[in-house]
DNA sequence: ACTGATTTGTGCGTATGTATC
DNA sequence: TGATACATACGCACAAATCAG
């Protein structure tokens, strides 16, 4: 169940194995986890070892801990559905949550090698890079990049900061629709940055989504990069009743 | 860049942070990673230490260690395109690799609960498990299982020995066509089993499809639950040219 | 309001593993 | 290799919070 001498200490051991338990349903969201001293019966190890396990899962948000009381299980998934023309604020308010978010950064670059092969840019060509966190309930949800070609949107920083949206900002500079292309999906540990804005452990795995939108023509309009906590996020494409 | 008093192991942290960097492309597939005093100051350890993170980055086959030359990048990632129609034998040969695969385990059980549901057939109704491991050049790239309503196909387990094919079979129990209705992605830490057939560290996350496919018709065919080291696969949705 | 049982919170001493020099 | 420093893990004891009667 757990071994010694692996290079990885017991009480990350069970933290992982307690939330893989809770993630895989073992504890239902919401119900009591057994008692500090029963599961450390189970794991065969001190109730300080469990209890570093469980101050670490509390950190993460996984578990709630109350003196007195007990565990439980604290937990929110959200199913992120991606289809041709899925918005954020869509998304999320379709589960009864509530969306928000802000600007951590907006800046003018050189587009990265596989930005602008995409985007079908030269090499080199200048991007404006948007790099946003999107919130649901107060929790963080994902950190985006979103990179346009300057040469056709030279404006948009200006735009977005008036409108607040990006798919607003578009809209006002002529591109009332676009649709998702392509979504590339990988999943990856994340790096400091990334666990210090999802409030995530960097034991605990990223979900990343790369996307391209293209508008009704089929031209490039926005490359865009999506980082999502795996412990709380599933993302979904095709049928919405899934 | 690595801590201490992570409950983390420097060697271990050590061979994350290089099997991201690797996977991340700062160091190319086949090029030759710095040399070992160069690497230990980089990360501020013994040399001892950085050795023990190259042995285990070997024992993965993330890299290649040759005495008296260095040490190189050994890599292989494949895009893994998702359509309605994918099959995973065409997946892996338009890259130019060779697929292959075996059966690990044929068995009749009582559906899961979000099994059932999907496939729209009573929660505990008996189904066939196909537990199958998929390799790309040798490697192992995917072990997945797949759930069939047995009430439809009473005798698949019999028709899949012969043709040794899930698709073939399919044919032959007369669904010809079918197509994916959705895909589902999560990320997660592996577990052991996982882990040994994916030839995978515990450490390094998975990257899990849940998909399903139905006939012509929209009946419900197949649940399939497919697992990928996240370190060599990416999941991508929609066109074929990104 | 009190009591006892249960459960989490905390302190301390000791042994062992990990990493450095 | 041996000495040193520190994190990890254990065992025991007791304090604090909760709840049922």
């Amino acid at each position: 169940m757990i071994e010694r001498e692996r290079g990885v200490a017991l009480w990350r051991q069970i933290e992982e194995r307690l939330a893989e338990d809770i993630a895989a349903g073992v504890y239902a969201s919401g119900s009591r986890l057994p008692t500090e001293p029963e599961l450390a019966a189970r794991f065969g190890v001190n109730r300080h070892t469990l209890r570093r396990a469980m101050s670490e899962l509390e950190k993460r948000g996984v578990v709630r801990v109350e003196q007195g009381r007990g565990s439980f299980v604290q937990e929110h998934v959200l199913d992120y559905f991606v289809g041709r023309r899925t918005r954020f604020s869509e998304i999320v308010s379709r589960q009864n949550r509530r969306p928000g978010g802000r600007l951590l950064r907006a800046a003018e670059e050189a587009a990265p090698a596989a930005v602008a092969r995409d985007l079908k840019i030269p090499a080199g060509a200048a991007v404006h890079r948007l790099t946003t966190l999107s919130e649901v309930d107060g929790r963080p949800m994902t950190v985006s990049d979103h990179y346009f070609p300057k040469a056709r949107f030279p404006d948009l920083i200006g735009v977005y900061a008036d409108t607040g949206s990006i798919t607003k900002a578009l809209t006002r500079l002529g591109v009332g629709n676009y649709e998702r292309k392509w979504t590339r999906v990988l999943a990856r540990m994340p790096d400091a940055e990334e666990a210090e804005h999802l409030k995530l452990s960097r034991n605990r795995p990223v979900l990343v989504t790369e996307a391209l939108n293209v508008d009704a023509e089929g031209g490039p309009v926005e490359y865009g990069i999506s980082r999502f906590a795996a412990d709380r996020t599933q993302i979904v494409f095709g049928s919405e009743t899934g």
